[in-house]
RNA sequence: GGUGGGGUGGCCGAGAGGCGAGGCAGCGGCCUGCAAAGCCGUAUACGCGGGUUCGAAUCCCGUCCCCACCUCCA
């Protein structure tokens, strides 16, 4: 089966053809660094790490591409709101000035942190729209050489794409101009349409200067749609393989930017893909709605292996409902899969943590991804492997097991859920600890095994309880006891 | 009003004309000193009403409801 992914575009399910053979290149909108990460932002980050991993087991050479909108509207009211005494928990005790660019970075880092903390590997290329400026200049005047873009009608300093001028507008998201609905406040500013979208934002009184930079068209700050387009085309060409981002963004976001570089002569996007959106009960989580639940909340209520596990299980498209025991629900597939590998490697290699290979993934486990990442029926495949892999150890069937342990290795490798991946252990802190609290359990399971030995079941049972009491959940098996924590 | 996507068993979540994906929870059994883990078995599921068909959760017609976008949004 060829592989295949749903293209907003042509609103279908097609086959995915590279544009240069062996190499994709693919974009993603990431974050406006304005605020905390919320689980929204990371499940998307998490759907097209899942392609970019399937891609690359697919034999691929995968350039990624994620942008940072390091400037924009809120982000420079928030930085002019911390000037604010009554934006301290104590009005008494003046606001520390936290300029724009400072805030955007401090953000940025936040949500490196939650990529990092759920495995979303580092993008080729991170570019932060500040950073490309002169890039934005050039194509907003191709786009007025091509008479598809003018400067403000009033000496606002804005310049507009003329969305009139470009019959295509709308086509991306299947609407006609006519039908859209007029935004409320949209005044006409300058704009020949209402639906005219800026490219370039003049410097307006207040801002600081440091947010304003020289452009033919007066001092400024570009448009967040004009930002992607110019960065897209830098790093990957003016015609590449895959742009994703949120369903949210569809419009006018990449409708924008479809309009804007197609305008200006170039080919863009093979392939449009969006994810969906997480809701909690039933709503999407946003911040203006203030239902929004961060990744730090979920990692103080699961490891974030079973955050990324949760996350990531849906089909990408999928809207994926949170609700309080969904974590829950997600530790506990998680640890059936961990359970098997562990007692696998346990009956195969004794305490010692062999090097093990990965072999290919099944079958079925590769049509399911290449159905536009049916991530969902992958799973599937997994929890069979992992059954039949329970089975086989039930039975000593080493072979049979060694083939099992090996295809779950390699199916969770490409989830990038594999429970015995380094980065998932990487809590250094907690190793010592491990270690000591490893040999204190153990004189006691060795207590235990001595009690059993003699048929004292009751101060065999004490010690379990009392281990049980601590968290600690003993198991008993034909090659000894072992214990984990609840 | 326009556009896109949905309504599947107690819960999550695939499938898209014919052996009831998978996970979680439940129930019965095997195993166990007892447990745990594991294995086996176990469900009147497909919003509602019609229709097409030998056969429909899947196709057609009608109908109700939900979500997203059209304003910043992953």
């Amino acid at each position: 089966m060829s592989l295949r992914f749903y293209d907003t575009a042509t609103a279908q399910v097609r086959d995915f053809v590279p544009l240069v053979p062996g190499k994709v290149g693919l974009y993603y909108c990431g974050a406006t660094v304005q605020g905390d990460p919320h689980v929204g932002h990371i499940r998307s980050a998490i759907a097209f790490d899942q392609l970019t991993r399937w891609l690359r087991s697919s034999g691929y050479d995968v350039t990624v591409v994620r942008n940072v909108t390091d400037i924009d509207d809120k982000i420079l009211v928030k930085s002019a709101d911390s000037f604010r005494p009554d934006a301290a928990e104590d009005p008494m005790v003046p606001v520390p000035n936290e300029p724009w660019w400072a805030l955007a970075y401090r953000y940025e880092q936040e949500f490196a942190k939650a990529y990092d903390a759920l495995g979303v590997e580092r993008p080729t290329y991170e570019p932060r729209a500040t950073g490309h400026i002169p890039e934005m200049h050039r194509l907003i005047q191709q786009l007025i050489d091509r008479g598809h873009a003018y400067p403000a009608l009033d000496d606002s300093g804005d310049v507009y794409f003329d969305v009139r001028s470009w019959p295509e507008y709308g086509s991306l998201t299947h609407q006609r101009i006519e039908d859209m609905q007029a935004a409320p406040d949209a005044g006409p500013r300058g704009k020949k349409d209402p639906r005219d979208f800026a490219l370039w934002k003049g410097h307006k009184e207040g801002e600081p200067e440091t947010a304003s930079w020289a452009s033919p068209w007066g001092a400024g700050r570009p448009g967040w749609h004009l930002e992607c387009s110019a960065m897209v085309t830098k790093y990957l060409g003016t015609e590449f393989d895959i742009h994703g981002g949120g369903l949210d963004l569809r419009f006018p976001h990449h409708e924008n930017e479809v309009a804007q570089s197609r305008a200006a002569g170039q080919g863009f996007a093979n392939f449009w893909m969006h994810n969906g959106m997480v809701t909690f009960e039933g709503e999407k989580m946003s911040k203006s709605i203030g239902n929004i639940i961060t990744p730090a909340q979920m990692l103080q209520d699961a490891r974030p292996l079973v955050v990324r596990y949760y996350l990531g299980q849906a089909q990408y498209r999928s809207a994926l409902d949170y609700n309080p025991g969904s974590l829950v629900e997600a530790a506990a597939a998680v640890e059936r899969i961990e359970g098997f590998m562990q007692r696998a490697l346990k009956f195969l290699y004794g305490e010692q943590f062999g090097f093990v290979v990965a072999e290919r993934v099944p079958d079925a486990f590769a049509a399911a991804m290449d159905d536009d990442l049916n991530v969902p029926q992958a799973l599937a495949a997994v929890h069979e492997t992992v059954r039949a892999g329970n089975t086989a150890l039930d039975g000593k069937d080493k072979e049979a097991a060694t083939r099992a342990l090996h295809q779950v290795m390699a199916m969770t490798d490409v989830l990038h859920i594999n429970p015995l991946d380094p980065h998932w252990h990487s809590g250094g802190a907690d190793t010592a600890a491990h270690q000591a609290l490893d040999t204190l359990v153990r004189a006691q399971l060795e207590e235990r095994r001595a009690a059993r030995a003699a048929k004292d079941w009751s101060r065999a049972d004490a010690i379990r309880d009392t281990l049980a009491e601590a968290g600690i959940v003993v198991e008993d098996s034909a090659e000894g006891a072992s214990w984990s924590l609840g």
